[in-house]
DNA sequence: AATGAATGAGGTTTCATTCAT
DNA sequence: GATGAATGAAACCTCATTCAT
């Protein structure tokens, strides 16, 4: 029974996001949701009282996808740069396995989203940041060495999110395979872009 | 004469990029943008055939602004990592020059705004990437090394685009100088995060 | 069920036809539709995408009733002459039974109407033209001598029309009967105005 | 000056009987028929106070025109037979040179047309209907024989009228010459269809 | 519980008309 | 006198939401 509820709930929620992802807000339709749900208009109502709340429902599980992602990482017995790969890792990996959550979730980590930002940034309020985390943690052992440690882990978080082709309105390294990313995304964090001449 | 109406068209422009930028396309109104212009709702109309057509203006004008800003760039006589402080300088600046079309900038460049999405990419394959350029210079000169310059040069803007607050749902170094930015910025970029460790 | 749909969609037309017949395509309302028949506005468009369409499902409707109405003339085992009379008994006597209607006829079938020509043109082909049929048919049985029967027809059908009040700006015998139109009519049609002098 | 006053208003109502009677009142622009008449939008209103004014004001060239064309028939020493023939031709003979007014005329004349239908109603007072003039002359002179010498009039004049391809639905007799029409509405008038079987 | 027919607020767009130049 | 830029009323249409079945 209940588990039957969820399971629909869950359904509608992806489908939404599907919609939301593609077309925005404004331009998704609580009819077509329905109708792509294989349930009916009315039906949607009994599940979220707005389109609103579904929209936030929505948001809420992009939050929940992320931190289930990352929950184990910060405990890995490995060093913080391992750390950082597996999380880069798990990032590309949603192009795959869940493209709309990852549309949703940049385009408000990213964006000035217009969409309920007051309520959004709520949410988002309980979005772990594991790159913040790692590079806080390695600052803390000596592995990493910034002044702004929380900040620097939004940047990585950016510079990962950018070799994300379908992130990106100019797809960039779409042809590269993953490994091949996090190797030139770890080399750049661990060494800069080695401006010999300078030094 | 021409002038006048030229000068009007910027107005418009500029109050429906405040608009578009602070609540989105859908949820920008005609009426409230000529009523904010001052003018009737009607004469919108002389200047721009439709709301879609009143957008594409404004993300056109975001692109000449951001062209404009970063012309002569390049061609300053300093080293590339001068050109680059030179330009993450004028993209800080832009916050307080012109937030709305910096807010516009940054929903297309980094975020999948579904808003007309094919028109207004067509609009930005005129974008200049000064980071990109300079990269690419300073790895001929030498000065740079990495295996991909180009997507080197959208890392780097995305790391300052982290950097400015109004761009983002949690402002980052909301109270640090700009000055400070380009440091750390630079830094970063230098010398990755200092993996001692590792190396 | 489905009953209950069609009958809700004929009181549309119906009302629309009214609408239509008074003010014309443009000067007619889709609230003031709405209104009238008691229903919403949006529920109009859930039985007519558009207004447009609304028009030509109205206009389609002109041709089922004037079809319904002559089906069964031409086959009655009677003279020509006695079908003619029939017929203009029937078209006399929608001027009582479905005025707006005879009004949306008689203003394609007589009037450079130029609401939708194409497309109401393309209804009007299904229309039967009884008079035109009739006179075909006496003809050929050597009762009627014309050289342009159909045509013959249609000016048949125009006269009919002229002694309608309500379709002419001046109207004709107003207080005549339809016998007595008839009569003057058919012996019109059967002796001319009979010219002796010139005979 | 003055003559160059009225020529001018003369060239608006002639273009404006174009559009009306193309595109109905309603789908007339008043921008679009100033520009066609070479002159600015805000001159029309010099000379016609409103759009309402300029359609009365081309409807009452109508009337005018059609009087002129008819004025000088029923003065005639001829036979009424010839004067109805001479009639017809002139009917005939606008499709040519004035097309907008005789579409314009018919379209009153004949069809419900709603647009100001009592302003125009009031012009149309003043047109001389030749045709009944001819009949009602006819039958004084024992010529013709009808009870209904005013309607016959009108009855020929929708005969005619029917037998004008550009103001027909469905184009009737297009590829005959006006002699002939003329030649057979004649001698439907003076023998009808010659029911010898009846008779 | 599930449905989808009905609703009407709200926003874009057109165009007759005005009036300052 | 002539102009056309500016105006805003009015109408079509969409779609989130409700509720009777």
């Amino acid at each position: 029974m209940k588990n039957e509820k969820e399971l629909r709930r869950q359904t509608i929620i992806e489908i939404a996001a599907r919609e939301f992802a593609e077309k925005g807000y404004d331009n998704s339709n609580i009819n077509e949701i329905a109708t792509m749900s294989g349930i009916g208009k009315g039906t949607i109502y009994l599940y979220f009282k707005t389109k609103k709340e579904l929209y936030l429902a929505t948001m809420q599980t992009v939050v929940d996808l992320f931190n289930e992602s990352s929950k184990n990482v910060l405990n890995l017995e490995v060093t913080p740069l391992e750390k950082l790969k597996v999380c880069m890792e798990l990032l590309f990996r949603f192009e795959e396995e869940g493209l709309p959550f990852l549309i949703l979730w940049s385009r408000y980590q990213f964006q000035n989203n217009p969409d309920f930002q007051d309520e959004v940034h709520a949410l988002f309020k309980d979005l772990e940041q594991p790159f913040c985390n790692i590079v806080k943690q390695g600052v803390k052992e000596g592995t990493f060495n910034t002044p702004y440690p929380e900040e620097a882990g939004y940047l990585i978080l950016s510079m990962v999110t950018m070799l994300i082709p379908s992130l990106q309105a100019k797809p960039l390294l779409e042809n590269v395979s993953k490994e091949e990313k996090v190797e030139f995304l770890v080399n750049l964090i661990q060494n800069g872009l080695s401006c010999k001449a300078i030094n």
